[in-house]
DNA sequence: TGTAAACCGGTTTTT
DNA sequence: CCGGTTTACA
C-alpha cells in the first residue's frame, strides 16, 4: 500500500503521536500523503474508519479523495472515513446538535441570492439602499465579521473608536441576523461560527466529537481562516492527532478570511508538532516548473522553499496573443483540435479569472463541436428556472414556506401580484398562519378573481404533495415532471419556444437526471442543496476539455492547460493591483495555475477585451514578463508585435476608447481630503481608468466622486 | 391591480 | 451584457 510514497511522504505517513505538518510546493505529493495516511490508519486498525475525520477544500476534493481512500482499501473497506469540506462538517454538526444553541435542527441553508435579498430589504427598510452601504461591500463585512468570530453582540459594544467598528453596520448586522433566525436560516459563515459557538459553549457536545473523530486530517491548511482554525483546534484539542498539509505559495482565498498565519503558526499552536517538508514534484516538467517558480519568487512576503523535479525538461509555455477575446477563444479551440491528435479532451483545461470569460469560450467551444464541461461557479442552482422549481419543491415539502410559496407562485404569472402578495404576507405575519394556511382557511381579503387563482393553486400544492407520498423511487424526478406540466411551468416554456427557453427546459430536465441515481427524499435534496454548488452540470461527459475559474482548478492536474486573459486588469485583477498584498495574491493565483499543467501551458491575452458591452484595451499581464523568458516561446501573430509585451502597439483603424488614459492608485481604505468636504475615508471604489469612482464618507455623510474631476488627494 | 417594457447599476475569486 | 427594479400602461 505504502510502496509508491518517497522517504519523506512515508516518514510522515508513519508519523504518529503529536501533530504533523508538511509544507511543500505544488504537486509535492501532499494531497498523495494524506490519502495514504487515512488508508494506513485504517489498514493498521489503529482505529474504525469512521472515527477519521478528513477536511478538503471543496466537494469536489472530497469525493476524489473517498475514491482514492477506497482504491488503496479495497475490499476490505466496509465503513467509510467522514471525508468533507468545512461546511459539509459544520452542517452534519449542526444538523445534529444546532438545538444546544437554542435553534431548531431542521434550519435551511441561505446562499448568495438569498442573503443578498435579505440584505437590500433592510437597507430599503432603513432607507439607506442609496447610500454607500451597498449589499455588496454590507454582506462582505458581515462575512468578515462571522469568518472573525464576532457575533452581532460582541460587534455592537467594541468601543467605538474599534477600526472595525461601524455604528450603521452595527445595526444591519444585528437586523440580518435576526432575519435569518426568524426564517430558521442560517448563511454560509453561520456554519462554520455557530459549530465553533457551540463547541464553546457546550464541552458536552465538544467531547460527543472528539471521541467521533480521533483523527483530523486537513488539505490546503494555507486557506483555512479564523474560524475553521479554531474549529480544528477544539477538534483537536484532547487527542492532538492533527495532520495537515499546505503550502503558503498558494495561499488564494485571504479575501474570504483565509489567514496565511494559521499554518506559519503552527508550531506556536501546537507544541509538540513536527513539520516536514516536501521537495521534490511530481507532477510537471522542468519547463513548467521553472517557470513557475521564477515568477513566485517575486512575492517579497514569502519564506524561500525548495521543488525540483526528476521529470522530462518538456516543451516551452508558448504565449500568444490575440485581437480580442473571440479571436483568444478560437485560438484556443483550434489548439485542442490539434492538440486531440496525441491527446484526450479530458486532459485539457481552460483556465481563467473570472467567471464573465466562459461565456465567450463556451460558445467558440460549442461552435467547433468539442464537448466541454463547466466547473463550479454560481452555475446551475442560481439560474432563475431552477431557483422556479426548486421553490416548487420548496413549497411541496414545507407549505409553511412563504418566500417559496410567492416564487412559485407567479412563475407562470397567475393573475395575482404585488398588491395581493403584500397583503398576504401582512396577514400571515400577524397571524402566525403561512399563507398556504390563510387559503386553505378561507381566511384570506381579496378581491374575487385573486382568491380564485390563490385557491387552485394550493390545491395544486396539495396534490402534488399527495403524489409524491404515493412515489417509492425516483420520486423527485417523477414529482418535478408532474409539477412541469400541472403548473403551466413547461406550457409557459413552450409557447415562448425561444431557444433560450428551451435551454431552460434542458436544465430543469437536468434537476431530474441530477437526482435519478441516488433514491433522494426531498427533504435531503432541498437541506443539501446550498452545500452542493459545485454539480458539472454537463451530463456525465466523460471525455470532455474543462473550463473553471482559476480558483476552482486548486488542488487539481492536467496534461494541458491553457490560461487566458493574461492581462492586466484580469491577471492582476485591477481590484488588486494597487494593494501591495493582493498583488501578491494574484500572483500566487497565477503560480497555482501554471502548476496545475503536467505537459504543457498555453497563456493568451488579447488587446481589447469587451467589457459591459465596450471595448477595453488591454496591456499584457505583468507576470508574463516575470515568467523566465527562456521558459517562454512567444508567438507572433502579427509584424506589430515586436517581442515586448508592453511594446504592442496597436495599429488597427477600428474605433475605440481609449480607456486606459486616466489612472489612479487609491485604495480602499485611504484617508483622503476634499476642497469642500474635507477629509475622508475612501470606503469602495468602482469602476475602472477613467470611469473609476470613489465612495468617499466625510464625517458622516458619504459621497460618490468620479476621481478624474474630484479634487481630493490622499492624505 | 398585474404585467410588459424601459431603465439602471454592477464585475474578481466561493463554501 | 444581464438581471433586478422601477415605471407606464392596460
Ligand atoms: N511519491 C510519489 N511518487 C510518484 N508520484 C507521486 C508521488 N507523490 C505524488 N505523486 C504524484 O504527483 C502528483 C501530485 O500529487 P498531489 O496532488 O498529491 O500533490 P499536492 O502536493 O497535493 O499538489 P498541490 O499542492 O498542487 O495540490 C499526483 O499525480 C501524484 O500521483
Amino acid at each position: 500500500m505504502l510502496k509508491n510514497l518517497n522517504p519523506q511522504q512515508l516518514a510522515a505517513v508513519k508519523h504518529f503521536g503529536s501533530p504533523l505538518l508538511i509544507v511543500a510546493g505544488a504537486g509535492s505529493g501532499k494531497t498523495k500523503f494524506l490519502t495514504h495516511k487515512i488508508a494506513y490508519i485504517i489498514d493498521q486498525k489503529l482505529t474504525a474508519p469512521q472515527h477519521i475525520l478528513a477536511i478538503t477544500f471543496t466537494n469536489k476534493a472530497a469525493s476524489e479523495m473517498k475514491n482514492r481512500v477506497q482504491e488503496l482499501l479495497g475490499e476490505q473497506c466496509t465503513e467509510f472515513p467522514f471525508i468533507s469540506t468545512f461546511h459539509s462538517f459544520c452542517a452534519y454538526v449542526l444538523r445534529k446538535d444546532f438545538q444546544s444553541l437554542n435553534r431548531p435542527n431542521n434550519f435551511i441553508i441561505y446562499d448568495s441570492y438569498e442573503q443578498q435579498k435579505l440584505i437590500k430589504n433592510i437597507l430599503k427598510n432603513m432607507d439607506i439602499s442609496k447610500t454607500s452601504y451597498t449589499y455588496n461591500f454590507v454582506l462582505a463585512k458581515i462575512s468578515e465579521f462571522k469568518n472573525k468570530l464576532i457575533s452581532y453582540q460582541d460587534y455592537a459594544t467594541l468601543p467605538s473608536n474599534h477600526i472595525l467598528y461601524d455604528q450603521v453596520l452595527a445595526q444591519i448586522y444585528e437586523k440580518y441576523q435576526q432575519g435569518l433566525i426568524s426564517n430558521n436560516a442560517i448563511d454560509f459563515d453561520d456554519m462554520l461560527f455557530y459549530t465553533v459557538v457551540l463547541f464553546q459553549r457546550n464541552p458536552l457536545v465538544l467531547a460527543k466529537y472528539q471521541t467521533q473523530f480521533k483523527y483530523l486530517l486537513i488539505d490546503e491548511y494555507q486557506d483555512t481562516n479564523h474560524a475553521q482554525y479554531n474549529l480544528a483546534k477544539l477538534l483537536a484539542s484532547q487527542h492532538q492527532n492533527i495532520y495537515v498539509v499546505g503550502d503558503f505559495d498558494q495561499n488564494i482565498y485571504s479575501w474570504r478570511g483565509a489567514n496565511v498565519q494559521n499554518i506559519l503558526n503552527f508550531e506556536k499552536d501546537y507544541a509538540q508538532a513536527k513539520v516536514l517538508y516536501l521537495e521534490q514534484n511530481y507532477r510537471s516538467t522542468k519547463t513548467i516548473l521553472k517557470a513557475a517558480n521564477g515568477l513566485i519568487k517575486h512575492n517579497q512576503q514569502r519564506k524561500e522553499k525548495k521543488l525540483w523535479t526528476e521529470n522530462a525538461e518538456g516543451e516551452p509555455l508558448v504565449f500568444y496573443k490575440t485581437k480580442d477575446e473571440k479571436q483568444e477563444a478560437e485560438y484556443i479551440a483550434q489548439k485542442i483540435l490539434s492538440l486531440k491528435e496525441k491527446s484526450e479532451y479530458q486532459d485539457i483545461a481552460v483556465l481563467y479569472r473570472t467567471n464573465a470569460q466562459s461565456r465567450v469560450l463556451e460558445e467558440i467551444l460549442a461552435s467547433q463541436k468539442i464537448p466541454y464541461k463547466l466547473m463550479g461557479g454560481f452555475s446551475f442552482y442560481s439560474r432563475s428556472e431552477v431557483k422556479d422549481i426548486m421553490a416548487y419543491l420548496r413549497l411541496i415539502y414545507n407549505q409553511a414556506d412563504n418566500q417559496a410559496f410567492i416564487r412559485a407562485l407567479s412563475k407562470p404569472s397567475r393573475g395575482v401580484g404585488q398588491t395581493s402578495i403584500t397583503k398576504l404576507l401582512n396577514q400571515s405575519q400577524a397571524t402566525n398562519l403561512s399563507i398556504y394556511e390563510l387559503i386553505k382557511q378561507n381566511k384570506t381579503n381579496l378581491a374575487t378573481k385573486q382568491t380564485q387563482s390563490l385557491k387552485s393553486f394550493a390545491t395544486l400544492i396539495f396534490e402534488l404533495e399527495q403524489y409524491y407520498q404515493t412515489l417509492t423511487e425516483d420520486k423527485i424526478g417523477k414529482l418535478v415532471k408532474s409539477l412541469l406540466k400541472k403548473s403551466g411551468y413547461q406550457q409557459m416554456l413552450e409557447i415562448e419556444n425561444t431557444p433560450i427557453s428551451l435551454d431552460r427546459l434542458e436544465n430543469i430536465k437536468e434537476i431530474i437526471s441530477i437526482t435519478k441515481n441516488e433514491n433522494l427524499e426531498l427533504g435531503d435534496f432541498l437541506n443539501n442543496i446550498a452545500l452542493i454548488s459545485e454539480i458539472d452540470n454537463t451530463v456525465n461527459l466523460d471525455n470532455a476539455v474543462t473550463l473553471m475559474t482559476m480558483h476552482n482548478a486548486k488542488g487539481l492536474e492536467y496534461k494541458i492547460v491553457f490560461i487566458a486573459g493574461m492581462e492586466e486588469g484580469l491577471l492582476p485583477h485591477y481590484r488588486s493591483k494597487n494593494i501591495p498584498e493582493a498583488l501578491e495574491e494574484e500572483r500566487r493565483l497565477c503560480y497555482v495555475s501554471l502548476t496545475r499543467a503536467k505537459e504543457q501551458l498555453f497563456l493568451t491575452a488579447v488587446d481589447d477585451r469587451l467589457i459591459f458591452g465596450e471595448l477595453w484595451k488591454r496591456p499584457t499581464s505583468c507576470f508574463l514578463d516575470e515568467i523566465p523568458q527562456d521558459t517562454l516561446l512567444i508567438m507572433e501573430e502579427e509584424k506589430s508585435y515586436s517581442g515586448h509585451p508592453h511594446s504592442i502597439v496597436y495599429k488597427s483603424k477600428e474605433k475605440f476608447k481609449n480607456n486606459q488614459a486616466f489612472d489612479h492608485d487609491f485604495n480602499v481604505g485611504d484617508k483622503v481630503k476634499h476642497k469642500i468636504w474635507g477629509e475622508g475615508i475612501i470606503h469602495n471604489l468602482e469602476g475602472i481608468a477613467e470611469k473609476s469612482i470613489a465612495h468617499i464618507r466625510f464625517n458622516g455623510e458619504s459621497k460618490k466622486l468620479m476621481l478624474k474631476y474630484a479634487a481630493v488627494t490622499k492624505v
